[in-house]
DNA sequence: ATCATAGTCGTCTGCCTGACGATAAACACT
DNA sequence: AGTGTTTATCGTCAGGCAGACGACTATGAT
């Protein structure tokens, strides 16, 4: 193993963030619209380069500032306030995977609450929230009749991963908080569950199950009716981070 | 983005290995002695450069096979055969941690059965299998008295992913199979997860779990008597991947 | 007033786990 | 041959949790 500095291929390293919410029930992902070749025209998930004095989590949490206006919180810590949670996901390095140069990607997860309307640079029509199985089919049309041209790059596979990281993961741990905003209720915690998975869940069983687990959910004391219906208490995410037992997924 | 090739900062790349088995009841990872600056002599991960035509994944089979002598097996695929269980573990890049300059290194996770002593360049002396705690422990003394230094860069970190990777990825997946031999019996897969616990399980409970769990493991008819006692069924690991509902790892 | 909507509390049943007794089949002694 | 030791394997029982689902509550809309 030589460290000779003559002696290896130099790389570029990027960034590239698979950022999640969940909007009308369905679970979205950023997108944005790429301005030149490779893939001009073409739709991506938002990232860059990794600057030369950082480290690859602030390049990501600086990406995501840019694209988002988000504040990335420490991995460690479920997301709060207007943060959003960000975590490394996995690092993608086929020689092929862009046609100009050597490129590894460093992808990282980015799960926030629903958003306004995202910038792009200032420019809202460079970059869109899009349904993941709209992002993820291959060709064919989206629910607009406008024909859908793939991700560029390797990114259909990135944002798979993504996807699959996401909702493997809130099976265990409280991350689907990370969707709500600071104060929720049960009913809309479950809809986060209900939209990441593509299931429904039965609403009593899911009550039981999210306020008996001790520190996942902290009641605020107060009450709203945003949702219509019966007023529902208000909570806040507890410290617990891990869910044990997990919280089944459904079958089929 | 800009993509101008000028205009981002060129990175080595390099996949760090954590390779894991199981020896004499406990957990062990394999380790190389640096033979040169920095960190000249002490203990490291494996690892080395990704050539310029190469994936990270081949990198990564590539270096185990040079280290080890296996072959890796498809990530996808439970380990079978002397291959072992490869999939990428997390990704580094800290600007400062070589301080020579900007690497980015791809850690990959590796299991594998028991091995004979492994081989680091034909010379056995700069390669070891050591207790995974045994590694971790900052400073003190190993259990020959000999002051034991902590790992070189990073390594430690990765290590401690490595392993806390591995101890809860057998808890819902058939992976701990990868640490046992092509056929193995009931107890030797119990010793295969008390050893990366760090727990006694109970082998009644054990049993009734694995052998219970379907397509986990198929009996292959013959019998064994090399743990002693009375002969025990020898199995293969069978075609499911996940472990539904998983083995629980006890408290405490 | 009535209905629709959502939230919350209970009940019941079945499955799984942890604790642990009991039996079986080998080997090592004496 | 008998006895003890080791490991494997089968069974039993009680407690916990999840799925299915009934019942009741508190809002806003018509």
């Amino acid at each position: 193993m030589p460290y000779d500095p003559s002696a290896f291929p130099p790389f570029a390293v990027t960034v590239d963030l698979v950022v999640l919410t969940v909007r009308r029930h369905s679970l979205c992902a950023l997108a944005v619209r790429r301005g030149e070749p490779p893939f001009q025209g073409r739709w991506a998930l938002p990232g860059g380069f990794v600057r030369a004095d950082e480290d690859l989590s602030q390049a990501a949490a600086r990406e995501l500032a840019e694209e988002t206006g988000l504040c990335a919180h420490d991995p460690s810590v479920p997301a709060q306030d207007n943060g959003a949670h960000l975590e490394q996901l996995a690092t993608y390095g086929d020689p092929k995977r862009d046609p100009r140069m050597r490129v590894v990607s460093v992808a990282h997860l980015a799960l926030a609450p629903d958003l306004p309307a995202p910038r792009a640079g200032g420019d809202a029509s460079n970059a869109r929230w899009a349904p993941v199985e709209e992002l993820l089919q291959q060709g064919g049309y989206g629910r607009d009749g406008e024909p859908v041209a793939p991700l560029a790059f390797d990114h259909a596979l990135i944002l798979a991963d993504g996807v699959e990281r996401a909702r493997s993961k809130i099976e265990y741990s409280s991350l689907a908080t990370a969707f709500c905003p600071p104060e929720f209720t049960v009913g809309e915690l479950r809809r986060v569950y209900e939209a990441v998975w593509g299931v429904a869940l039965d609403p009593r069983n899911f009550h039981r199950k999210v306020t008996g687990t001790p520190g996942f959910l902290v009641p605020t004391g107060g009450t709203t009716t945003r949702q219509g219906g019966r007023p529902a208490q208000l909570f806040r995410a507890g410290g617990a981070t891990l869910l044990n037992p997990p919280m089944l997924r459904p079958e089929v």
